[in-house]
RNA sequence: GCCGGUGUAGCUCAGUCGGUAGAGCAACUGAUUCGUAAUCAGUAGGUCGGGGGUUCGAUUCCUCUCACCGGCACCA
């Protein structure tokens, strides 16, 4: 005899099992109609699901997050009748939830054109709008390999061999088509109305590239058409915040054919480059760094000493001269090495900082480059310290505050931690490894830093933690790292003299804060939708004069703001103050400073932001305090 | 690298079911000197990403190639 308690605290008895639907419809009719599934002691069930003893019941409903992705992996299932309809020969693979939609991988060796997501997307319409039940049957283990032997699905058929413990899954019917599933899904197709298909992509079965590669379609699910307008509109609006649009529209910087995925920056876009490489060069001078400077070209044989050769040679780039082959470097850390062993070291240099902001080439893969976001040439703000295992503890220590202080500085206070750890394809002991992992992870918890854990994905010469920021459109960029090396050191000959006299390798660790200033600032750029904050601004105020006659002032007051070390500019064209005042604002300049009859007669500028806020006449002098001490604040306060 | 898409004036885009292209903004010239998000008029501007092919004729069709966009794999 099950008693039900609900969220609210209160029970119902019922004399025998029931469903979670039969609980909701005890409840009341609107309720019941808005049941998607339920969660019975905290775990989610289908609504179908009979409750025996008793338990807590939370009803889900399209309202609850839970509910949403219930949606979204019905939909999957949608995609799936309404694709095996159109394309019998088709064989689903899989079709999870993600991020605000959900996506099917599908083997249709033809390959499916727009026009077929349009065809799919009508037909998925057509079926929800039969707004017919889904039934779900747990199935024996056999039963349900025989069933998707019997249809052709290889990939299913494969999926349930990859669960061998597993004697029982759950097969959702949908009409004439079935899909297996954990579930819980919608009890009626009239949940997954408000979708859509957004794309189209490829991606290898099991995520392997040596695998063959599937058709993945992707699509949005939201709880009502509303919801689904309003995602799309959302993501409209993000798309205006793409860097490479800003970049065009204020003239930032450019990429074009005979040089891809390499950088021109203009002027405007240099300015920003050179305030944030100013901002760290200023902070690593106050934490003990010295900053060095290597060359470009290397001889091969130092990166076949340092392993780069054999693990990375065919992504690098390599000149040839007098019969020697040279590799445009792809990373500064071998020529770091070089610097340190130039004389003898002791364990009184340690630990020994060093910085860096070296230009380096790598040949990624063409599909990986992405405007600033992934590049072939970057300057990372990068920096090795060399230091004993004893050390490694609280350097990392001080390393992190150093990025937190940068990144907050920078106006960034979500970030994503990582450490990765230990590989299957690596160098060092498995003694060494636990304790650089190990000092790591006591790092990070020493700080109360949340972090994901991602085994195996360490480098192979040591664990990493990383940290990352987001872009306009959600996707995860990697910035800042600390890496623990015991490989190199060796591998190059580094060696000190220790306190028994003794030779000892150090231990080396890479670091960034920002990674590329190339990726940091294309961040930044979407971070601030290309209104960056008044430290970074390329042009941080413009003066304007009404008519002819103001242009004299105008020129003093930029001279004047010039001096003080701002970025300024002056806009004496023959157009109208409301001509000049939309330009630049569209530009995100800071700071409109306006000139008149009235100004010029009293010596001062009249202020307006780029918000279109009217801070009113003041004299110059004010205004220069006033963005000094706007500058000073940097990125720490809310802009805008 | 793999899958799909895109490439037309400086920018944003339209267009040609094969007969060598058009708009808005920008640019240039002239007028206007006008106080907080677009003053008016005129002028000029493109071997339609690049190579090859089919055709009397290709920006349009086919093919190769490059770059970019969205994913996948990769990322020292």
């Amino acid at each position: 005899m099950p008693v039900v308690t609900l969220p609210d605290g209160s029970q119902r008895s019922f004399d025998q099992p029931v469903t979670i639907m039969q609980v909701a419809e005890s409840i009341g009719p609107g309720l019941a109609k808005a049941t998607l599934a339920g969660k019975v002691d905290g775990e989610l069930k289908d609504a179908c699901d009979l409750i025996g003893a008793d338990a807590e019941l939370q009803i889900i409903t399209p309202r609850d997050p839970e509910g949403l992705d219930i949606i979204r992996h019905s939909c999957a299932h949608m995609l799936g009748q309404a694709v095996k309809q159109l394309y019998p020969e088709a064989q689903m693979a899989i079709g999870p939830v993600i991020e605000n939609g959900f996506y099917y991988d599908i083997r249709y060796d033809e390959g499916f054109t727009p026009d077929d997501l349009k065809r799919i997307e009508e037909r998925m319409a057509e079926l929800i709008d039969q707004e017919y039940d889904v039934i779900k049957e747990v199935t024996p283990r056999d039963q349900v390999l025989r069933i998707f032997g019997d249809r052709g699905e290889t990939y299913k058929v494969k999926l349930v061999e990859d669960m061998p413990d597993v004697q029982s899954m759950g097969l959702y019917y949908h009409q004439e088509y079935v899909d297996m599933c954990k579930g819980p899904h919608v009890p009626n197709t009239r949940f997954c109305k408000a979708f859509k298909l957004t794309s189209l992509a490829g991606a290898y079965w099991r995520g392997d590239a040596s695998n063959e590669m599937l058709q993945r379609v992707y699509g949005t699910a939201w709880a009502d058409k509303k919801d689904l307008k309003a995602y799309i509109k959302r993501l409209e609006e993000a798309q205006k915040r793409d860097h490479r649009r800003i970049a065009k529209a204020q003239d930032l910087f450019h990429v074009q054919e005979e040089s891809p995925g390499m950088v021109f920056w203009h002027d405007k876009g240099w300015r920003i480059y050179l305030t944030l490489q100013n901002f760290i060069r200023g902070l690593l001078q106050e934490r003990g760094y010295q900053e060095v400077h290597t060359p470009q070209l290397v001889d091969r044989s130092l990166w076949e000493k340092s392993g780069h050769w054999e693990k990375f040679g065919d992504d690098m780039f390599y000149t040839e001269s007098e019969a020697r082959t040279y590799a445009v470097k792809p990373m500064n850390c071998p020529c770091h090495v070089q610097i340190f062993n130039q004389g003898l070291r002791s364990y009184r240099d340690l630990p020994l900082r060093m910085a860096e902001f070296g230009s380096c080439h790598r040949n990624e893969p063409s599909g990986t480059l992405h405007g600033l976001m992934r590049v072939r040439n970057f300057v990372q703000d990068d920096a090795h310290i060399f230091c004993t295992e004893d050390q490694i503890q609280s350097e990392v220590s001080d390393f992190i505050d150093l990025l937190y202080h940068a990144y907050r500085e920078l106006g960034f206070n979500e970030v994503i931690v990582a450490l990765s750890t230990r590989p299957e394809k690596r160098v060092g002991s498995d003694e060494v490894w636990d304790k650089a992992e190990a000092a790591l992870e006591q790092a990070l918890n020493n700080k109360g830093l949340d972090f994901r854990l991602q085994p195996g994905e360490g480098a192979f010469y040591g664990p990493k933690i990383e940290f990352s920021l987001k872009d306009c459109l959600g996707r995860v960029w990697q910035c800042g790292t600390i890496q623990v090396d015991f490989a190199l050191p060796g591998r190059l000959g580094a060696s000190y003299v220790a306190e028994d006299g003794s030779r000892k390798e150090p231990v080396m660790l890479h670091r960034a804060i920002l990674g590329s200033f190339e990726r940091f600032i294309g961040i930044l750029i979407e971070e601030h939708a290309g209104a960056l904050p008044a430290w970074l601004a390329p042009e941080q105020a413009v003066v304007m004069n009404i008519t002819d006659r103001h242009s004299d002032f105008v020129r003093e007051v930029e001279k004047s703001l010039r001096q003080n070390g701002f970025r300024a500019s002056a806009d004496l064209r023959n157009e109208k103050i409301g001509f000049k005042i939309r330009e630049h604002t569209l530009q995100k300049v800071p700071y409109m400073l306006i000139v008149g009859d009235r100004e010029l007669e009293s010596g001062s500028v009249a202020v307006r932001t780029r918000a279109g806020e009217d801070l009113g006449s003041m004299p110059v002098s004010a205004f220069v305090e006033r963005l000094n001490r706007e500058i000073e604040q940097r990125g720490k306060q809310l802009e805008d």
